[in-house]
RNA sequence: UGGGGUGUAGCCAAGCGGUAAGGCAAGGGACUUUGACUCCCUCAUUCGCUGGUUCGAGUCCAGCCAUCCCAGCCA
């Protein structure tokens, strides 16, 4: 089960549009047609959940909360040639990562196949719906245009046939495409989704739930309302694109016979620059091997983002921050990374490690001494502790805390310049060798034994601080680091493949990496910061001997 | 060309007839044993455009423009 949440890492952002309606609903009395605010989250278990259902989820969650209310899960499982059970144990999964909780009410849309069996032939009856034996072809160039009127020469098939023809394709008399059954709405309507809908339509196809009992499936225009309403669901919260449904939302509503009457109300789903946010595209990416799989840290599942680092806090926090409303919008990949960094700052145990090494040699230091220094895990947090850390006189640097000459305001180490190993000593750069390339392979230094711990005796001031690991000690590892993939650059380029802009340096292994002993050890935490180098979270491929890293947001540098 | 939506800063987003919140990004400064973090400061004379109503309009009305969704037996 996932942890407790924290307190929020923001205040509570004013009321959105949702709110106020809701509010409008239950303003006589407080309640909603004599209930309390119920929501439902509905995810096809077709796929992995992603960051967008995130927004969905913390939606549909959020408002049952905001008004002590409850929401339920229900997988919609209306269409079994897309769908397998493998998808609804993973999609559990990730929600209870995320902390959203909905004890017993887990549901799924055919558990009310009857219901929707018996509304169907009710709607017959009352001649508001027909069986039409139109191909899928002959209904694609039947159905009109903008202008024009649809046809449809099944419409007024008396009631009685209708009635026998739809309980022989119950019955499995008739092949797929076959027939449908229509709800008789409106030919000419300027919205195409009431020109006579298909509700049912055959499919023998074995249901991961139901298995053979049914050889016809009902629509999701037919069936999400009654699922709702069985569910005693007031509010029905979806995406901007089943706007144009809602009126035969409410068709379904009005003309079954149902326990409840629930209202649906759409808000825009989210998007992210940079950010493959489509099923198909990410199923691509998976086929193509571009990634590793759906658990790729550079992929924006929950797996993914999970595998990357992010905390269940920090995407939630993303969620509630990014606000509510009906103006399709794009968000900023930065302010997801800003809530993640937010977390982590809190919460992530700080370490000292070196990604691309140097050796760093401090020459007046005793060759076979070695001190321990005790360093706090967290600064802005005392209560995470300390850890020791070996100090000798060779030790690791990063490659990039040092150059041949200073350049611009370059403030770390180059000959003559003093600068603090965190923690242990004020050292001085006193030269440094090259190999036959040219390439820097040692630094030399001095340090200042009247600096034990990093405060120089004299109170002098020393304007940098870089991290250090000791050569002795040090373990070496493997990092990852991954970068976004920053594909569909263009919204607009639709014809452009969008994997033409998968950023080839997406990642980066690095395989002699240093880091201290102790992140070997056993208790090391999932996430965690390098000193100055970014946060990281411990891979779950990790495994003894052989430690792999994700970084999952770089800490932000100053461009100066 | 029919129907349904949406336009407030680079990106989100409040605002509900009384004189444009907040966050992200960006820039400047202070602080700092992470060039991080934290803390200050700056960042819309104007709300897609044009008219109208009003003492007063981002909010109400009209017209226009832009943009998104809908013609699956997908959800």
């Amino acid at each position: 089960m996932a942890e407790e949440m924290k307190t929020p890492l923001s205040e509570d952002s004013g009321k959105n549009f949702i709110q106020n309606f809701i509010e409008e609903d239950i303003a006589e009395g407080g309640t909603f047609q004599g209930m309390t605010v119920h929501t439902r989250f509905p995810p096809e278990p077709n796929g992995y959940l992603h960051i967008g259902h995130c927004k969905a989820l913390s939606i549909d969650f959020g408002m049952a909360e905001k008004f002590g209310g409850v929401c339920n899960l229900r997988m919609d499982d209306t269409n079994p040639t897309k769908e397998d059970v493998e998808y609804v144990d993973a999609i559990q999964e990730d929600i209870k990562w995320l902390g959203f909780t909905w004890e017993d009410r887990f549901y799924y849309a055919s558990d009310y196949f009857d219901k929707m069996y018996d509304c169907a032939v009710e709607l017959i009856r009352k001649g508001l719906a027909y069986v039409c034996q139109l191909t899928p072809d002959q209904m694609k160039e039947m159905r009109g245009d903008l202008t024009h009127p649809a046809v449809s020469p099944f419409r007024d098939r008396p009631v009685e046939e209708s009635l026998d023809l739809f309980e022989r394709m119950k019955a499995g008399e008739f092949p797929n495409g076959a027939m449908t059954l229509r709800a008789k709405i409106d030919l000419a309507s300027g919205n195409f989704n009431l020109r006579d809908p298909a509700i049912y339509r055959i499919n023998h196809m074995v249901h991961h739930r139901t298995g053979a009992k049914w050889c016809l499936y009902p629509m999701y225009d037919f069936a999400h309302p009654i699922e709702d309403a069985m569910e005693g669901i007031t509010h029905s919260l979806c995406s901007l694109e089943f706007e144009a449904h809602r009126p035969l939302y409410n068709w379904v509503v009005d003309n079954c016979d149902l326990p409840a009457k629930p209202r649906q109300i759409e808000f825009a789903r989210l998007g992210i620059n940079y950010t493959v946010m489509s099923k198909r595209k990410l199923r691509q990416l998976v086929e193509e091997h571009v990634v590793s799989g759906w658990d790729d840290p550079r992929m924006p599942t929950l797996c993914g983002l999970r595998r990357r680092g992010y905390t269940p806090r920090s995407i939630r926090n993303f969620c509630e921050r990014i606000g509510v409303a009906k103006a399709s919008s794009t968000v900023e990949y930065s302010f997801l990374e800003h809530c993640l960094r937010e977390d982590l700052n809190e919460t992530a145990q700080r370490t000292m490690a070196v990604l691309r090494p140097i050796a760093l040699t401090v020459t007046n230091y005793p060759a076979d001494k070695t001190e321990l220094f005790s360093v706090e895990k967290n600064p802005i947090d005392p209560a995470a502790g300390t850890v020791d850390i070996s100090f000798s006189h060779k030790l690791w640097i990063e490659a990039d805390d040092f150059m041949e000459e200073k350049v611009g305001k370059f403030f770390r180490l180059f000959p003559g310049n003093e600068v603090r190993l965190r923690g242990a000593y004020v050292v001085k750069c006193t030269g440094f060798t090259k190999d036959e390339n040219g390439r820097v392979t040692e630094v030399q230094c001095t340090y200042d034994e009247n600096s034990r711990g990093g405060d120089p005796a004299d109170g002098r001031k020393i304007k940098s601080t870089i991290h250090w690991v000791d050569q002795k000690t040090a373990i070496t590892a493997e990092a990852r680091l991954y970068d976004t993939l920053f594909t569909d650059p263009d919204p607009d380029g639709a014809d452009k493949n969008f994997m033409d802009f998968v950023n080839p340096a997406s990642l980066e292994v690095l395989k002699d990496c240093k880091v201290e002993a102790h992140l070997a050890e056993a208790a090391v935490p999932a996430n965690f910061q390098f000193m100055r180098l970014g946060y990281f979270c411990l891979d779950t491929d990790s495994r003894p001997g052989q430690l792999v890293f994700n970084r999952s947001v770089s800490l932000k540098e100053n461009k100066k």
